[in-house]
DNA sequence: GTCTATAGCCAGATAGAC
DNA sequence: GTCTATCTGGCTATAGAC
């Protein structure tokens, strides 16, 4: 799937809306998202929200598409450079050592997001996506590791698997934590893991 | 800690509500739960219910020590067997290959309250409180494993953290996704990194 | 301890002017 | 497209009887 593909056209209004409902989520949560609230985040009144989306309901889902297709376009950067330069900068990018505040914020909202999951089904397809995405992304730079002979022959599959649930584990806790010492030590675990599954050479 | 300390002393009336509080969770989610919807799953009414906790906020610290003890007391079990054993239930309990429905519940419970961490330190405190727990518990594991020459000389510390990453990420990946599959992989590749990095002899 | 009734507030959503 | 004004209903919380 392109980058296009998955990026909706939003008209500007739309956009705007889009901001505001991002700032609001930060401030209040989803638990208490309003239209009222979103509407003091930006230029306009709540009535000309419901111009643009018919519910509350039509504009979260709406605002789930506007986060993940940001998530997408933010992850799928430096995917394409050579096997062991593909996979390390997925690593970095998604156990940083130290994660600057706008990609903590972004994850703070995506586990709000995600937590919907488990209760509305369009929610949860889209949370299928993006964990679909990132197996399958880090599947092929193994598989093409292995055919150019950077990698050993391992199962690509159940390797790409570990490794995101790994680092989704690791970024719920760093937004739902205080243990602050523990992605680093994590980041750590994971390198040497892929070290010694993928590129030893016993 | 023992379960005794963690677990606190819930009148008959405050653990009717505490239940009723879990059913109306699942039913309507953390950001769809009222006092009348608590009120609605057991046979009092929602006056009653301020008799005994202050507020909602107040009840919901209350319902979050309910969980969480549930949680901790079904985790302890079996930690004390040695150190193989020990570990294979830990990870057999926290990954299974199948998860039973009332465990599924439990934890899409446990999600939608750990989602309330980024911006609520009461909970924020709870969940890093599981975590330690976790990674504390299995690192004492493996530290006896490496004492009586079961386990080869690792970091255990090291270990532990990357265990509990794997193990968060799964769980996460189970109650938010559709991909059935999934965590029956990330069992078997935890199982063989635990097993070249914990027992291989090489 | 539990009830019914209700106060006071804020939510989602719509009407109709411009 | 955006506004102000407003409807309806559910929410948290309390009052006061039993």
């Amino acid at each position: 799937m392109s980058i296009d593909s998955a990026t909706q056209n939003w008209s500007t209004a739309e956009r705007k809306i889009m901001e505001a409902t991002y700032r609001a989520m930060l401030e209040y949560g989803y638990s208490g998202l309003s239209i009222s609230r979103i509407a003091d985040q930006f230029d306009k009144s709540k009535a000309s929200i419901y111009y643009h989306y018919d519910s509350k309901d039509d504009l979260l889902l709406a605002f789930l598409d506007f986060v993940v297709d940001r998530f997408k376009t933010d992850f799928a950067e430096g995917v394409d450079e050579d096997p062991n330069s593909a996979l390390t900068t997925v690593i970095e990018k998604l156990v940083p050592l130290r994660m600057n505040d706008e990609e903590f914020q972004g994850q703070r909202v995506l586990i709000e997001l995600r937590s919907q999951a488990t209760r509305n089904d369009a929610f949860r397809e889209k949370f299928t996506e993006i964990n679909e995405l990132l197996v399958r992304t880090i599947c092929e730079i193994i598989e093409r590791g292995i055919e150019n002979g950077t990698f050993r022959d391992v199962e690509a599959a159940r390797v790409a698997e570990h490794i995101v649930a790994t680092v989704n584990g690791s970024t719920i806790d760093r937004v739902t934590t205080d243990r602050e010492t523990a992605p680093a030590a994590v980041r750590i675990s994971l390198v040497s893991y892929i070290d010694s599954e993928l590129r030893s050479h016993r």
